[in-house]
DNA sequence: ATCGAATGAATGAATGATCATTCAGTCAAC
DNA sequence: GTTGACTGAATGATCATTCATTCATTCGAT
Protein backbone atom coordinates (compact mmCIF):
# COMPACT_ATOMS: atom_id res chain seq x y z
CA UNK A 1 0.00 0.00 0.00
CA UNK A 2 1.36 3.46 -0.85
CA UNK A 3 -0.10 6.17 0.59
CA UNK A 4 2.28 8.58 -0.74
CA UNK A 5 0.97 10.06 -4.38
CA UNK A 6 -2.44 11.03 -3.12
CA UNK A 7 -1.98 14.74 -2.09
CA UNK A 8 -5.32 15.69 -2.76
CA UNK A 9 -6.14 16.77 0.21
CA UNK A 10 -9.46 18.20 1.29
CA UNK A 11 -10.11 21.00 -0.89
CA UNK A 12 -13.36 21.92 -0.09
CA UNK A 13 -14.08 25.68 0.36
CA UNK A 14 -14.24 25.45 4.33
CA UNK A 15 -16.90 28.27 3.79
CA UNK A 16 -19.55 26.43 1.38
CA UNK A 17 -20.08 22.95 2.55
CA UNK A 18 -22.86 22.90 4.77
CA UNK A 19 -25.38 20.35 4.61
CA UNK A 20 -23.46 17.15 4.26
CA UNK A 21 -26.72 14.94 4.44
CA UNK A 22 -28.05 17.26 1.86
CA UNK A 23 -25.54 17.35 -0.33
CA UNK A 24 -25.31 13.34 -0.48
CA UNK A 25 -29.02 13.02 -1.06
CA UNK A 26 -29.25 15.26 -3.65
CA UNK A 27 -26.55 13.18 -5.40
CA UNK A 28 -28.58 10.11 -4.97
CA UNK A 29 -31.57 11.42 -6.59
CA UNK A 30 -29.65 12.09 -9.33
CA UNK A 31 -28.65 8.99 -9.92
CA UNK A 32 -31.12 6.83 -8.62
CA UNK A 33 -33.76 8.43 -11.15
CA UNK A 34 -31.06 8.51 -13.90
CA UNK A 35 -30.04 4.46 -13.66
CA UNK A 36 -32.35 3.35 -11.07
CA UNK A 37 -31.80 2.31 -6.97
CA UNK A 38 -29.65 -1.04 -7.58
CA UNK A 39 -27.50 0.08 -10.30
CA UNK A 40 -26.41 2.96 -8.45
CA UNK A 41 -23.38 2.16 -7.03
CA UNK A 42 -22.72 3.97 -3.68
CA UNK A 43 -18.62 4.72 -5.19
CA UNK A 44 -20.49 6.60 -8.18
CA UNK A 45 -22.62 8.77 -5.71
CA UNK A 46 -19.87 9.65 -3.32
CA UNK A 47 -18.32 10.74 -6.97
CA UNK A 48 -21.12 12.79 -7.70
CA UNK A 49 -21.52 14.08 -4.17
CA UNK A 50 -17.85 14.66 -4.42
CA UNK A 51 -16.83 12.64 -1.17
CA UNK A 52 -15.26 9.55 -0.49
CA UNK A 53 -17.61 6.02 -0.17
CA UNK A 54 -16.53 5.54 3.47
CA UNK A 55 -17.93 9.29 4.26
CA UNK A 56 -21.27 8.21 2.99
CA UNK A 57 -21.39 5.63 6.15
CA UNK A 58 -20.60 8.21 8.66
CA UNK A 59 -24.34 9.74 7.31
CA UNK A 60 -26.32 7.32 6.34
CA UNK A 61 -26.74 3.99 7.98
CA UNK A 62 -26.78 1.80 4.77
CA UNK A 63 -27.93 2.36 1.09
CA UNK A 64 -31.27 1.62 1.77
CA UNK A 65 -31.47 4.57 4.12
CA UNK A 66 -29.83 7.13 1.42
CA UNK A 67 -32.86 5.80 -0.75
CA UNK A 68 -35.29 6.33 1.92
CA UNK A 69 -34.17 9.89 2.49
CA UNK A 70 -33.69 10.47 -1.40
CA UNK A 71 -37.91 9.21 -1.53
CA UNK A 72 -38.43 11.29 1.11
CA UNK A 73 -37.26 14.52 0.01
CA UNK A 74 -38.95 14.28 -3.45
CA UNK A 75 -42.04 13.41 -1.69
CA UNK A 76 -41.71 16.49 0.97
CA UNK A 77 -41.22 18.62 -2.24
CA UNK A 78 -44.57 17.52 -3.29
CA UNK A 79 -46.17 18.49 -0.20
CA UNK A 80 -44.00 21.49 0.81
CA UNK A 81 -44.71 22.95 -2.34
CA UNK A 82 -48.07 22.61 -3.70
CA UNK A 83 -49.44 25.27 -0.27
CA UNK A 84 -47.24 28.30 -1.40
CA UNK A 85 -48.72 28.03 -4.85
CA UNK A 86 -52.05 27.71 -3.34
CA UNK A 87 -51.53 30.76 -1.11
CA UNK A 88 -53.34 34.15 -1.71
CA UNK A 89 -56.25 32.18 -4.02
CA UNK A 90 -59.77 32.06 -1.97
CA UNK A 91 -62.02 30.65 -4.78
CA UNK A 92 -62.24 27.10 -4.37
CA UNK A 93 -62.51 26.20 -7.63
CA UNK A 94 -59.64 28.32 -8.63
CA UNK A 95 -57.80 26.79 -5.53
CA UNK A 96 -58.78 23.62 -6.76
CA UNK A 97 -57.46 24.73 -10.47
CA UNK A 98 -54.63 25.91 -9.53
CA UNK A 99 -53.52 22.82 -7.69
CA UNK A 100 -53.99 20.58 -10.34
CA UNK A 101 -51.38 23.22 -12.04
CA UNK A 102 -49.17 23.01 -9.47
CA UNK A 103 -48.80 19.56 -8.60
CA UNK A 104 -48.54 18.87 -12.49
CA UNK A 105 -45.70 22.02 -12.38
CA UNK A 106 -43.75 20.18 -9.70
CA UNK A 107 -44.19 16.51 -11.08
CA UNK A 108 -42.62 18.14 -14.68
CA UNK A 109 -39.76 19.55 -12.53
CA UNK A 110 -39.07 16.14 -11.19
CA UNK A 111 -40.23 13.93 -13.65
CA UNK A 112 -37.43 11.40 -13.68
CA UNK A 113 -37.79 11.38 -9.63
CA UNK A 114 -41.42 10.84 -9.79
CA UNK A 115 -40.78 8.04 -11.78
CA UNK A 116 -38.10 6.75 -8.96
CA UNK A 117 -40.78 6.80 -6.47
CA UNK A 118 -42.88 4.23 -8.39
CA UNK A 119 -39.90 2.26 -8.86
CA UNK A 120 -38.09 2.06 -5.91
CA UNK A 121 -40.87 2.47 -2.98
CA UNK A 122 -40.77 -1.75 -2.61
CA UNK A 123 -36.94 -2.13 -2.43
CA UNK A 124 -37.64 0.02 1.26
CA UNK A 125 -37.79 -1.97 4.28
CA UNK A 126 -41.72 -2.22 5.24
CA UNK A 127 -41.03 0.06 8.37
CA UNK A 128 -39.50 3.03 5.93
CA UNK A 129 -42.48 2.11 3.54
CA UNK A 130 -44.73 2.70 5.88
CA UNK A 131 -43.24 6.33 6.62
CA UNK A 132 -43.07 7.40 2.66
CA UNK A 133 -47.08 5.96 2.20
CA UNK A 134 -47.82 8.22 4.65
CA UNK A 135 -46.28 11.21 3.05
CA UNK A 136 -48.02 10.57 -0.29
CA UNK A 137 -51.46 9.92 1.64
CA UNK A 138 -50.39 13.56 3.55
CA UNK A 139 -50.00 15.29 -0.27
CA UNK A 140 -53.48 13.74 -1.51
CA UNK A 141 -55.35 15.44 1.68
CA UNK A 142 -54.36 18.56 -0.01
CA UNK A 143 -56.02 18.02 -3.16
CA UNK A 144 -58.77 16.27 -1.74
CA UNK A 145 -59.20 19.02 0.72
CA UNK A 146 -59.76 21.49 -2.45
CA UNK A 147 -62.29 19.48 -3.50
CA UNK A 148 -63.75 18.82 -0.03
CA UNK A 149 -63.96 22.94 -0.47
CA UNK A 150 -65.72 22.75 -4.09
CA UNK A 151 -68.69 20.60 -2.78
CA UNK A 152 -69.11 22.45 0.26
CA UNK A 153 -69.33 25.54 -1.11
CA UNK A 154 -72.00 24.50 -3.68
CA UNK A 155 -69.68 24.83 -6.96
CA UNK A 156 -69.55 20.98 -7.12
CA UNK A 157 -72.19 18.52 -6.97
CA UNK A 158 -71.22 15.53 -4.40
CA UNK A 159 -68.83 13.38 -5.63
CA UNK A 160 -66.31 10.98 -4.08
CA UNK A 161 -63.63 13.36 -3.20
CA UNK A 162 -61.44 10.77 -1.99
CA UNK A 163 -61.26 8.90 -5.22
CA UNK A 164 -61.23 11.83 -7.03
CA UNK A 165 -58.32 13.23 -5.02
CA UNK A 166 -56.78 9.98 -6.18
CA UNK A 167 -57.63 10.30 -9.81
CA UNK A 168 -56.48 14.20 -9.97
CA UNK A 169 -52.88 12.56 -8.27
CA UNK A 170 -52.18 10.16 -10.55
CA UNK A 171 -53.29 12.21 -13.53
CA UNK A 172 -50.21 14.47 -12.46
CA UNK A 173 -48.47 11.40 -12.01
CA UNK A 174 -48.88 10.35 -15.25
CA UNK A 175 -47.30 13.14 -16.75
CA UNK A 176 -44.32 11.86 -15.17
CA UNK A 177 -45.05 7.97 -15.75
CA UNK A 178 -46.11 8.19 -19.57
CA UNK A 179 -44.22 10.94 -20.57
CA UNK A 180 -42.74 9.49 -23.70
CA UNK A 181 -46.71 8.74 -24.63
CA UNK A 182 -47.87 12.89 -24.23
CA UNK A 183 -44.63 14.46 -24.94
CA UNK A 184 -45.17 15.43 -28.20
CA UNK A 185 -49.09 15.44 -28.19
CA UNK A 186 -49.31 17.93 -25.23
CA UNK A 187 -47.53 20.84 -23.89
CA UNK A 188 -47.79 20.86 -20.06
CA UNK A 189 -50.07 23.78 -19.98
CA UNK A 190 -52.23 21.88 -22.56
CA UNK A 191 -51.97 18.87 -20.94
CA UNK A 192 -53.59 20.96 -17.46
CA UNK A 193 -56.36 22.02 -19.42
CA UNK A 194 -57.01 18.70 -20.38
CA UNK A 195 -56.67 17.58 -17.05
CA UNK A 196 -59.71 19.99 -15.84
CA UNK A 197 -61.94 19.41 -18.59
CA UNK A 198 -61.56 15.56 -17.41
CA UNK A 199 -61.20 15.80 -13.53
CA UNK A 200 -63.17 19.45 -13.03
CA UNK A 201 -65.61 20.83 -15.00
CA UNK A 202 -67.93 17.63 -15.41
CA UNK A 203 -68.38 17.97 -11.66
CA UNK A 204 -68.82 21.17 -11.49
CA UNK A 205 -72.32 22.67 -10.64
CA UNK A 206 -73.83 25.62 -12.84
CA UNK A 207 -71.92 27.96 -9.87
CA UNK A 208 -68.89 26.17 -10.59
CA UNK A 209 -69.17 26.39 -14.07
CA UNK A 210 -69.44 30.32 -13.69
CA UNK A 211 -66.29 30.36 -11.83
CA UNK A 212 -64.65 28.41 -13.98
CA UNK A 213 -65.15 30.54 -17.01
CA UNK A 214 -64.47 33.35 -15.34
CA UNK A 215 -60.90 32.00 -14.58
CA UNK A 216 -60.64 30.88 -17.45
CA UNK A 217 -61.47 34.24 -18.63
CA UNK A 218 -59.00 36.35 -16.41
CA UNK A 219 -56.14 33.38 -16.92
CA UNK A 220 -55.89 33.09 -20.53
CA UNK A 221 -56.72 29.30 -20.19
CA UNK A 222 -53.57 28.81 -17.95
CA UNK A 223 -51.17 29.55 -20.84
CA UNK A 224 -48.98 31.89 -18.92
CA UNK A 225 -48.32 31.84 -15.40
CA UNK A 226 -51.76 32.51 -13.40
CA UNK A 227 -51.27 32.35 -9.92
CA UNK A 228 -50.66 36.18 -10.01
CA UNK A 229 -53.87 36.34 -11.73
CA UNK A 230 -55.89 34.54 -9.12
CA UNK A 231 -54.17 36.17 -6.17
CA UNK A 232 -57.32 38.66 -4.30
CA UNK A 233 -56.11 42.19 -5.39
CA UNK A 234 -54.78 42.82 -2.13
CA UNK A 235 -56.17 41.74 1.67
CA UNK A 236 -55.27 40.18 4.99
CA UNK A 237 -57.51 37.22 4.87
CA UNK A 238 -55.23 35.01 7.06
CA UNK A 239 -58.04 33.32 9.01
CA UNK A 240 -60.71 32.42 6.61
CA UNK A 241 -63.56 29.71 7.01
CA UNK A 242 -64.81 28.26 4.44
CA UNK A 243 -68.22 29.35 4.07
CA UNK A 244 -69.26 30.26 0.72
CA UNK A 245 -71.07 33.48 0.69
CA UNK A 246 -72.83 35.65 -1.89
CA UNK B 1 -29.39 -14.57 -28.20
CA UNK B 2 -32.44 -13.37 -30.10
CA UNK B 3 -35.55 -14.66 -29.03
CA UNK B 4 -37.02 -14.18 -32.39
CA UNK B 5 -37.60 -18.22 -33.09
CA UNK B 6 -41.45 -18.25 -32.19
CA UNK B 7 -42.01 -21.23 -33.70
CA UNK B 8 -38.94 -22.92 -32.94
CA UNK B 9 -38.66 -25.97 -33.01
CA UNK B 10 -37.37 -26.17 -29.33
CA UNK B 11 -39.58 -29.16 -29.03
CA UNK B 12 -41.76 -30.51 -31.45
CA UNK B 13 -43.81 -33.11 -29.93
CA UNK B 14 -46.67 -32.55 -28.11
CA UNK B 15 -46.06 -35.42 -25.47
CA UNK B 16 -42.87 -34.17 -24.42
CA UNK B 17 -42.58 -31.01 -22.20
CA UNK B 18 -43.58 -28.11 -24.39
CA UNK B 19 -43.55 -24.88 -22.48
CA UNK B 20 -40.35 -24.82 -20.74
CA UNK B 21 -40.48 -21.25 -21.69
CA UNK B 22 -43.47 -20.81 -20.14
CA UNK B 23 -42.59 -22.70 -17.08
CA UNK B 24 -39.45 -20.76 -16.52
CA UNK B 25 -41.66 -17.36 -17.38
CA UNK B 26 -44.31 -18.54 -15.20
CA UNK B 27 -41.73 -19.07 -12.27
CA UNK B 28 -39.77 -15.99 -12.95
CA UNK B 29 -43.36 -13.56 -13.41
CA UNK B 30 -43.96 -15.14 -9.56
CA UNK B 31 -40.48 -14.36 -8.24
CA UNK B 32 -40.05 -10.99 -9.98
CA UNK B 33 -43.76 -9.77 -8.91
CA UNK B 34 -43.21 -10.46 -5.02
CA UNK B 35 -39.28 -9.51 -4.65
CA UNK B 36 -38.33 -7.55 -7.65
CA UNK B 37 -35.94 -8.05 -10.62
CA UNK B 38 -32.53 -7.56 -8.90
CA UNK B 39 -33.30 -9.12 -5.59
CA UNK B 40 -34.77 -12.06 -8.03
CA UNK B 41 -31.55 -14.64 -8.83
CA UNK B 42 -31.30 -17.00 -11.48
CA UNK B 43 -31.14 -19.34 -9.36
CA UNK B 44 -34.18 -18.89 -7.35
CA UNK B 45 -36.27 -18.23 -11.16
CA UNK B 46 -34.62 -22.13 -11.80
CA UNK B 47 -35.41 -23.71 -7.93
CA UNK B 48 -38.84 -22.04 -8.27
CA UNK B 49 -39.23 -23.54 -11.91
CA UNK B 50 -37.99 -27.01 -11.25
CA UNK B 51 -35.02 -26.70 -13.35
CA UNK B 52 -31.22 -26.21 -12.89
CA UNK B 53 -29.68 -22.75 -13.54
CA UNK B 54 -28.55 -23.69 -16.52
CA UNK B 55 -30.88 -24.26 -18.63
CA UNK B 56 -32.53 -21.29 -18.35
CA UNK B 57 -29.52 -19.95 -20.26
CA UNK B 58 -30.43 -22.56 -23.07
CA UNK B 59 -33.71 -20.66 -23.54
CA UNK B 60 -32.80 -17.21 -22.75
CA UNK B 61 -30.25 -15.32 -23.49
CA UNK B 62 -29.47 -13.42 -20.00
CA UNK B 63 -31.33 -12.21 -17.47
CA UNK B 64 -32.72 -8.77 -18.82
CA UNK B 65 -34.13 -11.44 -21.65
CA UNK B 66 -36.61 -13.29 -18.92
CA UNK B 67 -37.57 -9.91 -17.40
CA UNK B 68 -38.22 -8.85 -21.06
CA UNK B 69 -40.82 -11.62 -21.21
CA UNK B 70 -42.13 -12.06 -18.11
CA UNK B 71 -42.93 -8.16 -18.86
CA UNK B 72 -44.31 -9.40 -22.10
CA UNK B 73 -46.60 -11.94 -20.80
CA UNK B 74 -48.50 -9.92 -18.52
CA UNK B 75 -49.08 -6.86 -20.64
CA UNK B 76 -50.12 -9.40 -23.13
CA UNK B 77 -52.40 -10.94 -20.62
CA UNK B 78 -54.14 -7.57 -20.48
CA UNK B 79 -54.41 -7.43 -24.60
CA UNK B 80 -55.76 -10.47 -24.78
CA UNK B 81 -58.68 -10.78 -22.00
CA UNK B 82 -60.04 -8.17 -22.41
CA UNK B 83 -61.90 -8.53 -25.89
CA UNK B 84 -63.22 -12.05 -25.11
CA UNK B 85 -65.20 -10.34 -22.34
CA UNK B 86 -66.39 -7.78 -24.30
CA UNK B 87 -67.52 -10.23 -27.07
CA UNK B 88 -71.43 -10.31 -27.40
CA UNK B 89 -71.84 -6.79 -25.65
CA UNK B 90 -73.61 -4.68 -28.21
CA UNK B 91 -74.52 -1.77 -26.84
CA UNK B 92 -71.23 0.80 -26.98
CA UNK B 93 -72.24 2.35 -23.20
CA UNK B 94 -72.00 -1.65 -21.91
CA UNK B 95 -68.97 -2.41 -23.66
CA UNK B 96 -67.21 0.68 -22.38
CA UNK B 97 -68.38 -0.17 -18.53
CA UNK B 98 -67.74 -3.76 -19.29
CA UNK B 99 -64.38 -3.17 -20.83
CA UNK B 100 -63.52 -0.87 -17.10
CA UNK B 101 -64.68 -3.97 -15.18
CA UNK B 102 -62.67 -6.22 -17.32
CA UNK B 103 -59.35 -4.46 -16.82
CA UNK B 104 -60.11 -3.89 -13.19
CA UNK B 105 -60.78 -7.78 -12.74
CA UNK B 106 -57.25 -8.80 -14.54
CA UNK B 107 -55.47 -5.80 -12.83
CA UNK B 108 -56.73 -7.64 -9.73
CA UNK B 109 -55.74 -11.11 -10.66
CA UNK B 110 -52.42 -9.78 -11.58
CA UNK B 111 -51.60 -7.14 -8.71
CA UNK B 112 -48.22 -8.08 -7.72
CA UNK B 113 -47.46 -8.09 -11.68
CA UNK B 114 -48.93 -5.06 -12.77
CA UNK B 115 -46.36 -3.52 -9.57
CA UNK B 116 -43.81 -5.45 -11.88
CA UNK B 117 -44.46 -3.78 -15.09
CA UNK B 118 -44.30 -0.10 -13.24
CA UNK B 119 -41.27 -1.25 -11.21
CA UNK B 120 -39.14 -2.95 -14.21
CA UNK B 121 -39.87 -1.58 -17.24
CA UNK B 122 -36.95 0.50 -17.39
CA UNK B 123 -34.09 -1.99 -16.00
CA UNK B 124 -35.05 -3.24 -19.77
CA UNK B 125 -32.61 -2.68 -22.48
CA UNK B 126 -33.90 0.20 -24.81
CA UNK B 127 -34.85 -1.69 -27.17
CA UNK B 128 -37.04 -4.33 -25.89
CA UNK B 129 -38.30 -1.25 -23.58
CA UNK B 130 -39.95 -0.04 -26.42
CA UNK B 131 -41.56 -2.98 -27.20
CA UNK B 132 -43.00 -2.94 -24.21
CA UNK B 133 -44.60 -0.11 -24.66
CA UNK B 134 -46.11 -0.64 -27.80
CA UNK B 135 -47.98 -3.47 -25.98
CA UNK B 136 -49.21 -1.14 -23.57
CA UNK B 137 -50.34 1.23 -26.24
CA UNK B 138 -52.50 -1.56 -27.70
CA UNK B 139 -54.50 -2.17 -24.52
CA UNK B 140 -54.85 1.63 -24.65
CA UNK B 141 -56.45 1.80 -28.10
CA UNK B 142 -58.59 -1.18 -26.94
CA UNK B 143 -60.58 1.56 -24.12
CA UNK B 144 -59.60 4.41 -26.72
CA UNK B 145 -61.89 2.39 -29.22
CA UNK B 146 -64.87 1.79 -26.63
CA UNK B 147 -65.11 5.34 -25.61
CA UNK B 148 -64.78 6.47 -29.54
CA UNK B 149 -68.06 3.95 -30.12
CA UNK B 150 -70.00 5.86 -27.43
CA UNK B 151 -69.17 9.40 -29.02
CA UNK B 152 -70.40 8.44 -32.59
CA UNK B 153 -73.06 6.55 -31.35
CA UNK B 154 -73.80 9.64 -29.58
CA UNK B 155 -74.19 7.95 -25.67
CA UNK B 156 -71.20 10.27 -24.75
CA UNK B 157 -70.45 14.05 -25.80
CA UNK B 158 -67.24 14.85 -27.22
CA UNK B 159 -63.84 14.08 -25.04
CA UNK B 160 -60.76 13.86 -25.55
CA UNK B 161 -60.64 10.11 -25.98
CA UNK B 162 -57.07 9.31 -26.13
CA UNK B 163 -56.87 11.20 -22.58
CA UNK B 164 -60.16 9.48 -21.06
CA UNK B 165 -58.68 6.22 -22.31
CA UNK B 166 -55.18 7.11 -20.05
CA UNK B 167 -57.24 8.43 -17.39
CA UNK B 168 -59.21 4.93 -17.69
CA UNK B 169 -56.40 2.86 -17.63
CA UNK B 170 -54.52 4.90 -14.90
CA UNK B 171 -57.45 3.89 -12.86
CA UNK B 172 -57.50 0.14 -13.22
CA UNK B 173 -53.83 -0.11 -12.60
CA UNK B 174 -54.31 2.11 -9.39
CA UNK B 175 -55.97 -0.56 -7.95
CA UNK B 176 -52.83 -2.12 -8.11
CA UNK B 177 -50.59 0.25 -7.68
CA UNK B 178 -52.42 1.71 -4.53
CA UNK B 179 -54.25 -0.86 -3.56
CA UNK B 180 -52.80 -0.30 0.34
CA UNK B 181 -54.87 2.90 0.29
CA UNK B 182 -58.34 0.91 -1.41
CA UNK B 183 -58.18 -2.10 0.16
CA UNK B 184 -60.27 -1.10 3.07
CA UNK B 185 -62.29 0.91 1.92
CA UNK B 186 -63.57 -0.85 -1.30
CA UNK B 187 -64.39 -3.82 -2.59
CA UNK B 188 -63.52 -4.74 -6.27
CA UNK B 189 -66.75 -4.11 -7.45
CA UNK B 190 -67.61 -1.16 -6.02
CA UNK B 191 -64.52 0.20 -6.82
CA UNK B 192 -65.50 -0.51 -10.33
CA UNK B 193 -68.76 1.18 -9.65
CA UNK B 194 -66.99 4.73 -8.48
CA UNK B 195 -65.59 4.22 -11.44
CA UNK B 196 -68.22 4.31 -13.79
CA UNK B 197 -69.91 7.36 -11.67
CA UNK B 198 -66.16 9.44 -12.17
CA UNK B 199 -64.91 8.33 -16.00
CA UNK B 200 -67.99 7.05 -17.75
CA UNK B 201 -71.59 8.96 -16.26
CA UNK B 202 -70.13 12.25 -16.48
CA UNK B 203 -69.63 12.80 -19.92
CA UNK B 204 -73.03 10.80 -21.38
CA UNK B 205 -75.26 12.25 -22.97
CA UNK B 206 -78.74 12.19 -21.85
CA UNK B 207 -79.17 9.33 -24.14
CA UNK B 208 -76.19 7.62 -22.45
CA UNK B 209 -77.22 8.11 -19.64
CA UNK B 210 -80.23 6.19 -19.79
CA UNK B 211 -78.48 3.44 -21.12
CA UNK B 212 -76.29 2.86 -18.28
CA UNK B 213 -79.18 3.66 -15.90
CA UNK B 214 -80.71 0.26 -17.94
CA UNK B 215 -77.59 -1.61 -17.74
CA UNK B 216 -77.62 -0.76 -13.81
CA UNK B 217 -80.93 -1.83 -13.90
CA UNK B 218 -79.99 -5.21 -15.74
CA UNK B 219 -76.67 -6.22 -13.60
CA UNK B 220 -77.54 -5.00 -10.19
CA UNK B 221 -74.93 -2.58 -10.42
CA UNK B 222 -71.88 -4.96 -11.18
CA UNK B 223 -72.33 -6.75 -7.81
CA UNK B 224 -72.20 -9.52 -9.55
CA UNK B 225 -70.59 -11.45 -12.55
CA UNK B 226 -72.54 -8.82 -15.22
CA UNK B 227 -70.90 -10.56 -18.24
CA UNK B 228 -73.63 -12.82 -19.16
CA UNK B 229 -76.33 -10.23 -18.14
CA UNK B 230 -75.28 -7.61 -21.38
CA UNK B 231 -75.15 -10.40 -23.69
CA UNK B 232 -77.49 -10.58 -26.25
CA UNK B 233 -79.65 -13.48 -25.26
CA UNK B 234 -78.73 -15.12 -27.81
CA UNK B 235 -78.02 -14.47 -31.47
CA UNK B 236 -75.49 -16.00 -34.15
CA UNK B 237 -72.20 -16.34 -32.04
CA UNK B 238 -69.74 -15.56 -34.79
CA UNK B 239 -70.35 -13.98 -37.55
CA UNK B 240 -71.56 -10.19 -38.95
CA UNK B 241 -72.40 -6.91 -37.69
CA UNK B 242 -75.23 -7.52 -35.95
CA UNK B 243 -77.38 -4.57 -36.32
CA UNK B 244 -77.46 -2.75 -32.85
CA UNK B 245 -80.99 -2.03 -31.85
CA UNK B 246 -82.57 -0.03 -29.91
C1' DA C 1 2.41 32.36 21.64
C1' DT C 2 3.81 27.42 21.44
C1' DC C 3 3.50 22.70 21.73
C1' DG C 4 1.61 18.10 21.92
C1' DA C 5 -2.24 15.41 22.87
C1' DA C 6 -7.00 14.46 21.71
C1' DT C 7 -10.83 14.66 18.67
C1' DG C 8 -13.36 13.48 14.82
C1' DA C 9 -14.17 14.33 9.86
C1' DA C 10 -12.73 12.30 5.83
C1' DT C 11 -10.34 8.95 2.93
C1' DG C 12 -10.01 4.89 -0.16
C1' DA C 13 -7.90 0.34 -0.46
C1' DA C 14 -9.16 -4.16 1.09
C1' DT C 15 -12.72 -7.57 2.36
C1' DG C 16 -16.37 -10.66 1.70
C1' DA C 17 -20.81 -11.65 -0.31
C1' DT C 18 -23.57 -12.21 -3.68
C1' DC C 19 -24.86 -13.44 -8.08
C1' DA C 20 -24.85 -13.86 -13.49
C1' DT C 21 -22.92 -16.68 -16.56
C1' DT C 22 -20.25 -20.69 -18.31
C1' DC C 23 -18.98 -25.32 -19.33
C1' DA C 24 -17.45 -29.99 -18.64
C1' DG C 25 -20.14 -33.58 -17.93
C1' DT C 26 -24.42 -36.91 -17.29
C1' DC C 27 -28.21 -39.27 -19.05
C1' DA C 28 -31.91 -40.91 -22.03
C1' DA C 29 -33.61 -41.64 -26.42
C1' DC C 30 -32.99 -43.02 -30.90
C1' DG D 1 -22.64 -44.18 -30.42
C1' DT D 2 -24.50 -39.93 -31.48
C1' DT D 3 -27.39 -36.31 -30.33
C1' DG D 4 -29.05 -32.79 -27.47
C1' DA D 5 -31.61 -31.66 -23.31
C1' DC D 6 -30.25 -31.01 -18.90
C1' DT D 7 -27.26 -30.43 -14.72
C1' DG D 8 -24.82 -27.82 -11.05
C1' DA D 9 -20.24 -26.77 -9.45
C1' DA D 10 -16.84 -23.37 -10.63
C1' DT D 11 -15.60 -18.77 -12.35
C1' DG D 12 -15.26 -13.94 -12.32
C1' DA D 13 -17.37 -9.50 -11.63
C1' DT D 14 -19.44 -6.40 -9.21
C1' DC D 15 -20.47 -3.93 -5.30
C1' DA D 16 -21.79 -2.82 -0.16
C1' DT D 17 -19.48 -2.25 3.76
C1' DT D 18 -15.40 -1.84 6.85
C1' DC D 19 -11.36 0.08 8.96
C1' DA D 20 -6.60 1.47 9.44
C1' DT D 21 -4.92 5.94 8.43
C1' DT D 22 -4.42 10.82 7.35
C1' DC D 23 -5.28 15.51 8.29
C1' DA D 24 -7.02 19.58 10.31
C1' DT D 25 -8.99 21.11 14.30
C1' DT D 26 -9.22 22.49 19.11
C1' DC D 27 -7.46 23.15 23.67
C1' DG D 28 -5.00 22.74 28.02
C1' DA D 29 -0.69 23.41 29.83
C1' DT D 30 3.46 25.69 29.54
Amino acid sequence: MSTAGHVESVVTDPKLIGERRGQIVRAAVKLFSEEGYYTTTIQQIAREAGVSTGLIYQYFGDKDDVLFLSLKLVLETYEHEIPPRLEGIEHPVDRLCMALWAYCTIVDGLREATILAYRSTQSLRADRRALVKEDEARTNRLIEACLHACVAGGYMRKVNEYLLAYQTVMFAHAWALKNWAFRDKYSLAKYVAEGIALLVEPFLTARGRAALDNMKRRTGNFSHEARDALRKPRAAPRSGSAGANK
